[in-house]
DNA sequence: TTGAAAGCGCTACCAA
DNA sequence: TTGGTAGCGCTTTCAA
């Protein structure tokens, strides 16, 4: 074999040594001189073993200049557990509210020495999800996703899940759950215009995809609040565009409503827009009520009612998560914790 | 030795075996009484190795059985890579625009059988964030952080990410880069407001943090955008709150200005409105153009004029991924995308 | 104070 | 067609 591999020192850059191959901690013992056992106490601080401060220097400085940087899987292959908090991202577009929601939940998370990852489990369904999940090890998972099932949350335990919560709207057999009724928006929002003498009350239900995960209980919830009372509740299907409103807002006055719940604030805005420019008057014609609180409905006039929304504090939800990583068989907790409260302004 | 353990089967629930540690390989291969390769092959539908049909029923039905889940990251250790795609959480609150942008890039990239992961780096700043994310051997890293630096980016390569995109206001050297040059929405917001006849022209800045990546290049956008034509720039803080907003308001004739550029829609909205209630006529007292061309503008009346953003498709950018992944050698690529066209509409 | 070595779960090579 | 086995990078006993 006449012909010999060498490594051709990259003249434009010679200050480093360019190593193709990802560094280990043996690489790092090999230039500290020292064994692979050492390198691990002196990077991870192990407090039972007394290395001397030389070495520690040395093993430091190894480590700077090779770029090192300890292998996550193989730790905790090792280790056998991860601290890993798996956060499916949702199946449906989320809102500022949940947005907010999460990154609190990421924040507080970190603060107990979690990793927070969220995982993109894009055309993957029910079980086939909940797999594809199981395969990272996460210690906890939370899923907001509504089509985890029990056989999903059993796999998830069986691969070393310690703590599965659900975020939806009914519990999941296993995991804990945070009860998210959705009814009770449509309950509190109806239930108002009820009390501020509206009979004829309209339900919009957007007519995008994703959202009926949402909608469909705040029309239950609606239908439930006007049950016994003589009210009734027209639902009225209304896509997130002026020209659908605009066709909504035409027929208005042949649907004999005197009052409108608009599944959220922005749909709110878009179906306001229409009726005044068809000349209604609201809320003399129409009472109009929209939900999440955002601060667009304050700025519409008249100023919007609305249903103010309140999701669980990222803190409490971390603790949680963490009592129940370190206590797997405690009984599942079941926790309703979508604050809803009406806020009454000039709309209705 | 007089004693011995016995699994002791849960008579509650005489369906499953409860195995307490969770199931591996090799535990499948003991069930189905074949050798862990055998499982390996079976599982993974090997096609350089013939398996007779008996065995493979025999395989699946035990890991069925046994509820097995590979261990995703003993796998990638042994492959000595990973197909993980990992996006650090934006520091900022993400916008609908972001969000969107970012669900159809997971969605391309699943299509291209990547696993995204967004992994929310709280507290943790330039290359020590770096470093956090090397150690989960991403194949490829998607930045949106604006403080990756170019020690950040060489920590990932040495650990073996073979594609480091960065998506921010300038390209970071090793990396790709999707350059979103904010300064050209406050140019062009500002150009047209000039182009309509406006001289003095405010430019919101917003006071709430994490804002200022984008806000201080658009307001720069602005500067640059009257240089040498005479008209002039006020920057112009605000606060996302009703209360300031009528403060600035209150105060608006005295600033002597016949135009603003609110940073975007949404404090578009609120100044309207706070102008409108001081009884101040828009666009004839003052212009106002927005930015990011929301649903809610064209709910405004007047109608906002606006800044149409556009970021990449998100299939493009998996393209891009998937391109540097196989060629990491590749000249790093810089790419301008965020697209920027005014929309006149009725409000300027 | 340091080193040798086992083994976490998995796959791929080589042998049978 | 199947099994034995080495080894990915790491931590942690046990010995020296």
């Amino acid at each position: 074999m006449p012909y010999v591999m060498v490594q051709i020192p990259n003249p434009s850059d010679s200050e480093s040594p360019l190593p193709r191959s990802v560094p280990t901690s043996a690489d790092v013992a090999r230039l500290a001189g020292v064994s692979r056992a050492t390198v691990s106490y002196v990077l991870n601080n192990t407090d039972a073993v007394r290395i001397s401060e030389p070495t520690r220097r040395r093993v430091r400085e190894a480590a700077r200049e090779l770029g090192y940087v300890p292998h996550a899987a193989a730790r905790s292959l090792r280790a056998g557990y991860s601290r890993m908090v798996l956060t499916p991202a949702p199946p449906f577009p989320a809102g500022p509210l949940y947005a907010h929601f999460l990154s609190e939940l990421q924040w507080a998370l970190g603060r107990l020495d979690y990793t927070v990852v969220q995982y993109g489990s894009v055309g993957l369904h029910g079980d086939e999800a909940a797999r594809a999940w199981a395969e990272l090890r996460p210690v906890a998972v939370l899923s907001p996703d509504a089509d985890l099932g029990p056989q999903g949350v059993e796999v998830l335990k069986r691969s070393g899940a310690r703590a599965v919560v659900t975020l939806g709207p009914e519990a999941v057999e296993g995991a804990h759950a945070l009860l998210v009724d959705q009814e009770r928006v449509g309950d509190r929002a109806v239930r108002h215009l009820c009390e501020r003498g509206r009979r004829r009350i309209g339900v919009i239900v957007p007519a995008e995809e994703g959202l009926d995960v949402f909608s469909a209980p705040r029309l239950a919830g609606a239908r439930r609040a006007v049950r016994g009372t003589g009210a009734t509740v027209t639902e009225l299907p209304l896509a997130h565009e002026e020209q659908d409103a605009a066709r909504l807002a035409a027929r208005w006055r042949t649907l004999g409503l005197d009052a409108v719940f608009t599944y959220n604030d922005e749909y709110a805005m878009l179906l306001m827009r229409a009726l005044q420019d068809e000349g209604l008057d609201i809320p003399g014609d129409a009472a109009v009520i929209g939900a999440d609180d955002l601060m667009l409905g304050r700025l519409l006039r008249p100023r919007l009612s609305t249903v103010h929304l309140e999701l669980p504090s990222g803190r409490d939800l971390a603790a949680l998560v963490d009592r129940a990583v370190h206590d797997p068989g405690g009984a599942p907790e079941r926790r309703e914790v979508l604050g809803a409260a009406v806020v009454h302004r000039d709309s209705s």
